[in-house]
DNA sequence: CGGATTTGACCGGCGC
DNA sequence: GCGCCGGTCAAATCCG
């Protein structure tokens, strides 16, 4: 390795462009180097040169000084010997330096080159970043529209469920074993449920797993659902509008502790599905109008299917508050699209009150709602947004349907299910960033007590 | 005993 | 007008 080099050095041609390198790059240290070589390569020509002949020459003529000063003039290899080593050590020290030169300029391209692709990098992310919030605001304004132009057909939520589903990316693929959320928003002008008049319809669903069951549980849903949509008569003669939010979760009690006191008052077995329907009243404060209805779902015994409707007249448990500005917060997604300006600047919610989705508190739903301090339950977060200020005099019914399920799928891994532990992890799950993860959290613990975790 | 639940009767809207 | 259906009422019953 060592002769090899050395041998190197004694191509002339060689040692003129590692001179010239070296003149360039250090200068003083290893022009005086290749100096020696040169030197050597002069007064040796006759030689062979092997790498070691060759040093040992140099040797000669370069170690006048140490030499002689060490060998006091003494046995020839003793002489030759040392100077040898030293020359060599010089030489390997100026090629290290010459290599750590080499090498440190190199670095210094490859950190502008890194620094330089870190900026695109950056640069990149924001501009994925800006087209995809571009994207999902595309997204929302076509499911708005698609719940628009439905109007005047005979379309049912189902209907609209099943484009959302088109439009709507599956966060995870589609099947997964964790929370399918779903959420819709109910718009009736009709008079009669069933009537082709002005029914609209908009789903907004964070997955898509198992759509199928799903699709016809929620289309039971909005087409079973009795008493949610008033007839138009009703509606023109008492200026009357019911605004409704169904949840549905797998709940194994009879119903889903929602921080709220309920008072049965009476029990029906709706058609098509020989699951009672329980109806109870809210006994938080006496002549509190809140009604709720109880349904296990057709397809699927676990699922309860919980629908509120009303307005508070009291505040509320946190339970009931948390679960309250969950759904509306997802109602005020709803309100601040464009295709509604009206009733988004009733609220005085702007799309930038949107960007900070997260943190959108049920209270800031209701602000003509003086006397709420906030939200303080589900029938209030419709409701709350509800008769008093939500609907104006010809606003239709409206109804939220706010699912919770949580689905097997063998072919993903189990995900924690992260009751009152890991909020964000849940909003996450839920596919609804703009949940407060603390609120979601109370809501969950709500929805699934911990005695029904599985 | 008071409150909650059950359950059959009743009411009103709507379609036929 | 009749029947169907969802929603509500209220008496009976249950329970702590």
């Amino acid at each position: 390795m060592e002769a090899m080099d050395l041998s190197l050095k004694m191509d002339p041609s060689e040692g003129k462009s590692k001179e010239g390198e070296g003149e360039e790059d250090n200068g003083g240290e290893l022009v005086s180097g290749d100096n020696h070589d040169r030197e050597v390569e002069e007064g040796c020509s006759d030689e062979v040169g092997s790498g070691v002949e060759v040093a040992t020459a140099e040797a000669e003529e370069i170690g006048g000084d140490e030499g002689e000063e060490e060998g006091g003039g003494g046995d020839g290899s003793f002489h030759l010997h040392v100077p040898q080593q030293e020359s060599r050590s010089k030489y390997e020290l100026n090629e290290l330096q010459e290599e750590m030169s080499r090498i440190r300029e190199e670095n210094n391209v490859l950190k502008k080159f890194v620094d330089q692709t870190m900026k695109e990098y950056c640069d990149l992310q924001m501009r994925v970043a800006l087209i995809q919030q571009a994207n999902d605001a595309t997204d929302r304004q076509n499911l708005l529209s698609l719940a628009g132009n439905l109007s005047g057909e005979q379309t049912t939520a189902c209907n609209s469920t099943e484009k959302s589903k088109e439009m709507t990316p599956s966060p995870s693929g589609g099947n997964g074993d964790d929370l399918e959320l779903s959420l819709m928003l109910q718009t009736t002008t009709t008079g009669r449920k069933d009537s082709p008049i002005g029914r609209q319809g908009m789903i907004m669903s964070s997955k898509g797993s198992h759509l199928g069951n799903r699709l016809e549980e929620r289309c039971k849903m909005a087409r079973v659902d009795p008493g949610g949509v008033p007839s138009l008569s009703s509606l023109v003669s008492s200026n009357r509008s019911k605004t409704r939010v169904s949840v549905r979760a797998r709940v194994e009690g009879a119903t889903m502790n929602d921080g709220c006191q309920w008072r049965k008052y009476g029990q029906k077995i709706a058609k098509g599905n020989p699951c009672p329907r329980a109806y109870y009243r809210c006994t938080v404060a006496s002549g509190c109008p809140v009604r709720k209805q109880v349904q296990r779902c057709l397809e699927d015994m676990s699922i309860l299917i919980t629908t509120y409707e009303g307005t508070h007249n009291h505040p509320l448990p946190v339970g009931a508050t948390a679960m309250a500005s969950t759904a509306s917060t997802a109602a005020s997604f709803m309100l601040v699209d464009s295709s509604v300006p009206s009733l988004s600047n009733q609220y005085g919610i702007s799309g930038s009150s949107l960007s900070n989705q997260y943190g959108i508190s049920g209270s800031s739903l209701n602000p003509s709602l003086g006397h709420h301090s906030q939200i303080s339950s589900p029938s209030v977060a419709n409701g709350g947004a509800g008769r008093s200020s939500y609907i104006n005099p010809s606003d239709p019914s409206r109804e939220f349907i706010f699912g919770l399920t949580r689905i097997h799928d063998p072919e993903h891994p189990i995900k924690q299910f992260p009751i009152g532990n890991s909020s964000d992890s849940l909003s996450a799950q839920m596919g609804f960033p703009w949940i407060n993860p603390t609120k979601s959290a109370a809501l969950l613990s709500n929805l699934f007590p911990t005695k029904d975790e599985h």
